[in-house]
DNA sequence: GCATAAAGTTAAGCCCGCTTAACTAAAAAG
DNA sequence: CTTTTTAGTTAAGCGGGCTTAACTTTATGC
């Protein structure tokens, strides 16, 4: 499906530098705070999505549950999140980030964004409003993809 | 430094989407490749900026040179990669990625590529021709940051 | 109500990544 | 030419992530 070759050049490109420059700067952190890549992502996703239980973590990292128990477990004794039975399903619990967990993330962030800044400093002020616009544009598309399960 | 409100919004805003769905992508490829991210994370460095030596390796990654030659044992080993002297400098080694290893990042970035061909088609024709503009703007941006190092 | 299914946990065992420490070999410094 | 520095390897040991297998506890189906 060729959507426009243009697009998907320009986007290929983009999606080159940053992807590897986000990873590479999402590990090393990772590793500046002593976590492990696996624990990291599971605060990411607790960021991103919000509070769940067990099974959700298993299912979209696509491990066992003993794997996503022992893993929720490390980061529980260190502060990071708090496992809390569901009222709802008392087999159930919820897991959800602790202040602690949320400060340690937005750190993270803050780091990210400072390359963000730089780039913003190579920009004219008219560039900035058009690539402004540009990334509103992608980030509501994104969303809607999010929202709207792939077939 | 405050550069501009509006585009730090939006591109917060972008990267908080982008960089999760990215993670997590190539995290799943990595693994149903066989894949550790440490190992994936070389790869990814030797697309990315080519033949390099054993102590490019370690330095980058931040761990030591011990780790790094480990690391690289099993890429090659797995013929992802090749070990060779460095002609220069009979001391070094020379990495590089194999036609294995090259199709291999290439079904990842595939993978991704899908995605982005999903968000083209959220957007109409003049959305895709504004993007396509603002992202050019920001890899050429981004690859200037690259180039000139950081402070 | 009782059997069955579902949500998590625990323990044993494996491989991996990482570190330190001891080493080899080649280049640079003096 | 000898000493020192640089590049990388090897081995031992630790902790982490993951799996399978055997559980416990709570909800569901009939």
């Amino acid at each position: 499906m060729m959507r426009s070759v243009q697009f998907m050049q320009a986007i290929r490109a983009w999606m080159d530098i940053f992807m590897h420059r986000s990873m590479r700067g999402w590990g090393l952190f990772a590793k500046s705070t002593g976590l492990s890549m696996p624990q990291f992502s599971v605060l990411m996703q607790l960021h991103h999505k919000g509070a769940c239980g067990m099974s959700e973590i298993s299912e979209r990292f696509e491990v066992t549950p003993a794997a996503a128990s022992q893993l929720v477990d490390k980061l529980v004794q260190n502060g990071f999140i708090v496992r809390e039975e569901d009222p709802n399903d008392r087999r159930a619990k919820l897991l959800d980030l602790t202040d602690k967990g949320r400060e340690l993330l937005e750190r993270g962030f803050q780091e990210r964004y400072r390359w963000a800044d730089q780039l913003a400093g190579r920009l004219t002020a008219e560039e900035r409003v058009q690539v402004s616009e540009a990334l509103n544009i992608m980030t509501r598309a994104a969303e809607e993809l999010e929202a709207e399960p792939a077939p």
